[in-house]
Formats: C-alpha cells, structure tokens, sequence
DNA sequence: TTGACATACAACCGATCGGTTGTATGTTGG
DNA sequence: CCAACATACAACCGATCGGTTGTATGTCAA
C-alpha cells in the first residue's frame, strides 16, 4: 500500500487496459517474439506496436533479450501473478465484512450474548 | 475473445488503473458508503469522486441503490473475480508454452523418438 | 413549504493516450 | 564496405482522462 506500490499497480492495469497489449501479453507468454514479428500481426505501424511493447516492459509484464539485431520480448508471468494478487486483496477485504457479518448474525442468534 | 468481451476487459482493466478508484474499491467492499461519505475520504470535489464512482459502476465493478436520498454503493465481488480470471487465462497460456517445452525435453531423452 | 443536503451532469481545461511520420542508431549478410 | 533490416525515439495530432465549477433535480426535516 505505499506510493510506490500504487505506482507499480497503476502502471500493471494501464498496460492491461489496451486489447492489443492484452493480445501482445498473449502472444508473449506462448513464445518469444520479435518486436518485428509482433508488429506484422497488428494493423497499425511499427513504432505504434513498439511503444505498446514498451509500455509491457516498463509495467513489467514483459521483458526483452538481444538476440543478433532483434529484440526477443517474452511475457512475466510472475507479473501477471502479481495482479491477480492485488485482487486477490480486494476479494479479501470483501472477505472480512462478510465474516464480520456473519459474526453478527451468530452473535444476535447466540442463548447469551 | 469476443468484442464484447474485449470491451469489457477494457473497461475493468483502465477503472482499476487509477489509485482512487482502487480505494473506491477497497472500501464499498468492506461494506456500503454513500458517494458523500466517500466523497469526504479524497481531496478533490465531490463531482470527481462522483465520477469515479461512475466509471466503476459502468464497468459493473460495484453497484448502487439508492436509500433516502443516499447512493449506497456496494463492490461486486463476481465483477472482482472476472478480472482475476482474465488474469488466470493469460497464466494458462503460459503453462501451454511451458508443458510443450516439457514435451520437447521428454521426446528429445526418450530412448525411441 | 422551504431550506439544506445528496446526487447527477454539462462545460471546460491541462495532461496523458494511442496513433502517425520521420529520423537516428545498430546489426547483419553479401 | 554497404544496403537492407530491426529497433528506438522525437515531434506531432485528435481523443480521452482526471480534475474543476456551475447548475439542475430530487429528497428529507423542521
């Protein structure tokens, strides 16, 4: 819950907030692939393709190796694993009222009180 | 992976990727809060909270009902775990990768190919 | 009834977003 | 060496975002 915290999670649901980075993340975590490679499945230029992969890399969700003049980008999982958490969290504060509930409920119904 | 579904995920994704709305999130899922009383929780207008509760609620991440002249606004736990299970099918996608990795491996040591 | 409160929404503004084109820098193969 | 390829990045543009103020509407309480 610390500024940067909240940074790193702004920045890991805005790069998830876009279909074809969504579908960049697919098609990272199945395989490597050029950047080059990547942009010839979208209809839109090479350098629109590169600043969505940059937005992957600088979120964290993906990362690149040098391989001769390419660049090799291959998804995190341990990334996309991260966000689960954090609604992981969520699901867990909602968790608690429904336990706290649930004790009032056993409370009221209890022979002493 | 219909359009439908994309704009969806759209939707989910970018209300979550704002760290106002996330805490919008955290505390209509500990239990109800009108928009005032969330409201006076942030400091910017009442109008921006409002709006925020707005772009969650269209993205049917909570859901209001209105009590007296109050808005109670409640978080959807289900909308919470759709998005977690988005997450959970980029994850499968890379086991995909991973178990076909592992078959390649098992093929290339096995004693007859 | 009326005044205060709760909400919704429109109009506006600067900043960021998603796209473009153009240019610069590496890298490789012949 | 050099021509083609792969990448990066800057500058620009229209659209959307996150905020503001102002206004309209509905509801409650005295």
């Amino acid at each position: 819950m610390t500024e940067t915290d909240e940074n790193r999670a702004d920045a890991l649901f805005h790069a998830l907030a876009d279909r074809t980075r969504r579908d960049i993340m697919r098609r990272v975590l199945a395989g490597e692939h050029s950047v080059s490679t990547l942009a010839a499945k979208y209809d839109m230029s090479f350098a629109a393709v590169q600043k969505h992969v940059a937005v992957l890399e600088k979120a964290g969700l993906l990362t690149k190796r040098r391989s001769g003049r390419e660049q090799l980008a291959r998804g995190d999982v341990e990334a996309v694993r991260s966000v689960a958490s954090l609604l992981v969290d969520l699901e867990q504060i909602w968790r608690g009222r429904i336990a706290r509930i649930d004790n009032l409920i056993a409370s009221d119904t209890e022979p002493e009180g």
